[in-house]
DNA sequence: GCCTACTTGGCAGCGACTGCCAAGTAGGCG
DNA sequence: CGCCTACTTGGCAGTCGCTGCCAAGTAGGC
């Protein structure tokens, strides 16, 4: 097997494997949830058609929300590189935009995205989950923001909060109205749309 | 035991035993909540504890998340049926923040919001839960502000909808600072620099 | 070819939650 | 007063998500 020369795939056959098991469990579980929904899915039923035990599907995927999971770590450090790398003068709200804009390239295609959507929409415990993971994004962020909102004092962490809170809360009604419409136009044009209509 | 004519507590014994039963096991919650944190407690041992079966309880309560519950309803109606009384000439941010004013003054106590508040605060699971139960009240009152803001057209829903979320994620902002400081200082006086920051 | 390290699956168990069934108790009736 | 009905309660078994533990299998480096 050499010291692995040539461009292939990725290292060991383990990584390899691990991999493959990996992307096969996910979309079985897209599929299942979609066809039949996240709640009437059991987590056996996903193992047996993906062909692995419950106890490994576990070992990969923690939850059963990360089952849905189109890589939400990636997602919060997208997001805050791109707000981290954005030049001092440009304002917050600007430089959240365009992290935003960054980490919404990261979808595999706008059809699994408006499915994992949809399933979110209507699953009030993804949505409950999916707002949960926002905060702790909202968390990364804060000292990024308070350090570009600059004023100190008293209430400079709840601004900043705030801030952060509102272009989050802006993110997840744009992202609800363009799942409403089924994925016609652009989620960021409906971004856009609704922090006019807060700072307007 | 006569057709209940005395200004005495309730109607039937039933209802005053339900009632007493009820109020015992919140409090016997709350206070193990408090005493060993929400995850670390079974709702055996609240059971247990409060002199009820298992069974009783989930009868009671239907979730444990429940059982933190300060009236999560009455908080909604409350809440809407004051943004449905303000004027005509009252502004969406004005009317919204007279139904949080009267919606706040439902606490039993500012200890007990206060233990409530950082139990939400430091607990992942409740914190979903109760940003969850945000979006239904969000629900309850997006034909009341869809209205006071006037304006139809395209985006009417989207920008209603980001005008409540936004409300609503200043209202959270304040409320955790507000634990953060342990209860010093007024919330809606946090909630006023919260929408500040955002608006200004 | 062998030893080591990692991976896998099965099993038992916990905690939240539900359906079902049997027993007890309040309430209205004659 | 006693009785019948309606509601409430508790226990038991079972589902589902999730974890720890242990035994077996397999890739990787020597």
């Amino acid at each position: 097997m050499r010291r692995e020369g040539a461009a292939d795939s990725a290292g060991t056959l383990w990584d390899r494997t691990r991999q493959a098991a990996s992307r096969e469990i996910l979309e079985t579980a897209l599929r299942l949830f979609v066809e039949q929904g996240y709640d009437e899915t059991s987590v056996a039923q996903i193992a047996k058609e993906a062909g692995v035990s419950q106890r490994t599907l576990f070992r990969y995927f923690g939850t059963k929300e990360d089952l849905l999971g189109g890589n939400q770590e990636r997602f919060g450090r997208v997001l805050a590189d791109t707000v981290g790398e954005q030049s001092a003068d440009v304002d917050v709200w600007a430089a959240l935009r365009a992290g935003i804009v960054a980490a919404q390239g990261l979808h595999d295609s706008r059809e699994q995205a408006l499915d994992r959507f949809r399933l979110l929409r209507d699953t009030a415990s993804l949505r409950a989950g999916w707002l949960e993971k926002g905060l702790r994004f909202q968390d990364e962020l804060l000292p990024l923001v308070k350090a570009r909102m600059g004023a100190a004092g008293r209430g400079a962490d709840a601004r900043a909060r705030a801030v952060l809170a509102t272009a989050f809360a802006c993110l997840d009604t744009a992202v609800m109205t363009w799942v409403d419409r089924d994925g016609k136009g652009e989620v960021m044009d409906l971004y856009d749309e609704c922090v006019a209509a807060v700072r307007g």
